[in-house]
DNA sequence: AATGAATGAGTGTTCATTCAT
DNA sequence: GATGAATGAACACTCATTCAT
């Protein structure tokens, strides 16, 4: 009966599958390619090395090398943002202190896999000669978005009594750039520290303040 | 006397000040052209126009384009750590909280001017294919030397009574990092704030902590 | 008796019938395609869209690009040659300027929906590298075919008395170049001047001269 | 005392003379390896191998190929309209058949060297793609600038009664093009004909008619 | 010391052609 | 027979670097 619809929308079904696959692992070659080359290093050609096609391939995909890039930013970004919304969502019950720990370990997490490609595209976005205006401001929509939670989580701080109400507007900004160095010198450190032993300092300065009570 | 000396001498010294000169003319250059296109777009030629040269003079000054790049971070480094240096100096009297004050502040304030050109070069040395190993070491050591500043400083807090000692070690990435991030976030703002007005928050959640007392 | 072998032949002439359309229908498309991209910029998958089918399949009708392109002008010189003979047939019993006038006409019409092609196929023509040999020699073909019957006509006319006889043999060229002239400048032309008014001064001249009487 | 004004102008206007040399060489080769090779098939490479420099060399003298091309019109184009100037002052005394002669015999022995060229940039016009608008006109003005000189003689021609005034808006495009397919024929022809020899019939037939008196 | 034309290796991108499904 | 993703050779163009003047 519908077995000519399924013979034509299952084939397509799989195309799509197969197509998102193709995509996703040539993003995956292109990080690593990026990771290990740098930004302007990595050719076309050793991406399409890495993923065992021929060049003309990534073009079957990708308009051109700087669509790559920014589909690359906006997946990665994408993936960062719903294991962030996991995580809050798991932690919902829990008080403050502890939801923001496990915000920034996510954060702290996801970056050691992918900060360098991060750090790479935000140079790539301060780049002058983007013809494409609002590119810059689609990397920084990403972080904007991850802000907004770290506010949002904020407000239940307040409410808690965990955190004072005057300077919460300015608390995204500082957590996210003491997270943002933790990676930064992570990423420069011989041997890697376990998340939480880099968080606690963190945690426990940004809430306590350095100055003894 | 040493009138043949001098005579030997003097004009030497012209020849090196002007020789000085000239360098750092290319290196203003350099920047103003790097912070307009960017680390790539910036040619050689654009660099040489600036300077009202032509390209085959940049290379009786510095060998190749990365030893440009390096000479120009290397200096503004410098410059730098000097002002950091005169600020220590002048407020040494002072008590550590405004002498913090002021320590930041002067970063916050040569970063305004040369932060583009910070952040590019980082990611210039962020690239692997560095031929010239210790690369990425040199751009690191200025800002240790940055660190090393406000250990020194916090060792004073300490003595003062004013910062807690048992995560003293963390504090200057701490307040490193959120400087950097201060910086960052005016750059890419519409209008500019007053320094101090970003600063005090800081301050004042890195002393007091988040929480309420 | 012959019922096998016409259930046979049927279905294959069948499929000789569709096999003909499809190629028609791909020279179709591809005239267009050409005539509104030029030669080069004519890609295969633009040819596969306009047809509604995939690249894959115009490789089914033709070897290559390079035998698409000869089988479209070898198909539409046939027809024009064809037109030509149906005109030279039709208007037998008029005499040489008639005959002439209808002849010209002929090309003319046709030369202004097809001209395009042709003129792009001269062009491709001429190119040196072209590996198979003779194929110049193709496309020639068929203008001598056309001044062939020029020739006749012309002798009908040298016959009547209405030709001169002595330069005959360059009559040929001078009509078809004059004629050629023609389209081109319509091609170019912003809007269409009706065939007749066009041939009239030709003819006028070419039969009378430019001279007075 | 104008020592100084001398040791720069000449400097200067040696530079001017080799940069014009060069252009002009390299035009040259492009000439040759278009001749030779076709349109698309003269690869850059190609013309800076024919030159003895290196493929950047010609980007030093046209911003891209397309421009270098139009160069190549430009200046054969100039070339072909001074040669007729100079032939219509030549022969200014002479009667209108005579000058006409001339002026034919000049294109003609013109195109002979040069045919080639004018031919594929016609066609190279004629594509569609040409995003610089008033592309086809530049190559279209050349000619409307030869046709402009036979009008001239052609309003000779009537005063001297060797013209009949009725088609005389005609006569420049049928000389024109019987001269150009005359050029194309002998382009294609084994061994060439005098120019004369050619021209002859041409005049002949256009002056006094293909039919008798 | 300054010049700037020449160099040429390097890279992104295109597109005719193939072939597994 | 039709499909369309994969292929990869080809080519225009860039730009750091050199060197004769």
């Amino acid at each position: 009966m519908n077995s000519r619809s399924t013979s034509r929308s299952k084939p397509q079904a799989l195309r799509m599958r197969m197509k998102e696959e193709a995509r996703a692992a040539i993003l995956d070659a292109a990080e690593q390619v990026l990771a290990e080359q740098g930004l302007q290093a990595a050719r076309m050609d050793d991406i399409a090395a890495r993923v065992g096609v021929s060049v003309g391939t990534l073009y079957n995909y990708f308009e051109d090398r700087q669509q790559l890039l920014e589909a690359l930013r906006d997946v990665r970004g994408g993936e960062l943002l719903a294991q962030l919304d996991a995580e809050l969502e798991r932690s919902q019950p829990s008080p403050y202190r502890a939801r923001l720990h496990g915000f920034l370990r996510c954060i702290l997490d996801y970056s050691r896999t992918h900060f360098r490609l991060f750090s790479l595209l935000l140079e790539n976005s301060l780049q002058r000669d983007t013809s494409r205006e609002g590119e810059l401001d689609r990397h920084l929509k990403m972080w904007r978005e991850v802000s907004l939670r770290l506010e949002h989580l904020g407000q239940q701080g307040v409410k808690e009594g965990a955190l004072r109400p005057e300077d919460a507007s300015h608390y995204p900004a500082m957590l996210l750039d003491m997270t943002h160095g933790l990676v930064l010198r992570q990423l420069l450190a011989k041997q890697p520290v376990p998340t939480d032993e880099l968080l606690a300092p963190l945690l426990r300065c940004f809430l306590e303040g350095a100055a003894p009570r």
